[in-house]
DNA sequence: GCTTGACTTCTAGTAAACTCTAACCAGTAT
DNA sequence: ATACTGGTTAGAGTTTACTAGAAGTCAAGC
């Protein structure tokens, strides 16, 4: 059982962004006496995932999109499983990208780094 | 050499965003007689690598940043060499954490699949 | 009893990256 | 000659994802 601000710390995000997370529909903590939320081990374990999908590059209305179906119950598995699959080929597209990307800046590095060795060759003689 | 629409097509992005650039100072074109864009080959392989940037999320600032660097010369090497590898650090760190949502994904989709499957083999009997 | 701190809601503001509109111009087709 | 096509600029508007401010509630400590 967490506290906004300890839920927060928690995850590396701002009260805002939780809040906003909450108005989005994405998360439904509970609330105590005094209205404040409570967020369950539940909860932490699906913003985690949640996490997971923005850092992969989905929507918050993609994320928005899933909640809404996870939240409908049983028949919408279908659905759910459509758009994680989709999630999927998206994330291997950008492990693609990425490799290719990457492949060119140690093209890059190794062709400022020569020229940097040469350069500091040069001022040793 | 191109006109805008032209490498807007090539390129895959607007018109809009190609002038965006050049105000930001990421690309330079030359211009015709009558005051037009026009795109040399150099300027299309400079902006396929700065497409890869923003693909593995180098903002518009950084990018900038490192135009910036490019067009100042030879002295700025070593900056320019700093800003590639952290970029390349960041680009490990993506392909961790997408290699890792895409094993989330794998686990829930073959529950899903699973669960879907049991459903279409009582639909059977 | 009053202040402090952590929360609440509502609403407005912000940063990034475009995206669009308006007014204009130059060359081509009818 | 006029309309159309495709370009130009300056500047306003849009979308996304927060971020911040204002005003209020409530329990705890001095």
């Amino acid at each position: 059982m967490y506290a906004i601000s300890q839920l927060s710390k928690l995850l590396g995000i701002s009260t805002y962004a939780l809040r906003y997370y909450e108005t989005e529909g994405i998360v439904a903590p509970d609330r105590n006496a005094q209205g404040e939320r409570v967020y369950r081990e539940a909860d932490v374990e699906w913003l985690r995932f949640v996490l997971r999908l923005k850092e992969t590059k989905m929507s918050i209305a993609q994320i928005k999109q899933y909640a809404r179906l996870v939240a409908e119950g049983e028949h919408t598995r279908e659905d759910r499983l459509q758009l994680l699959e989709t999630h999927r080929t998206f994330i291997r597209q950008q492990l693609e990208s990425l490799t290719t990307t990457e492949q060119m800046l140690d093209y890059k590095i190794n062709f400022y780094q020569s020229h940097i060795m040469k350069k500091s060759l040069q001022s040793q003689q």
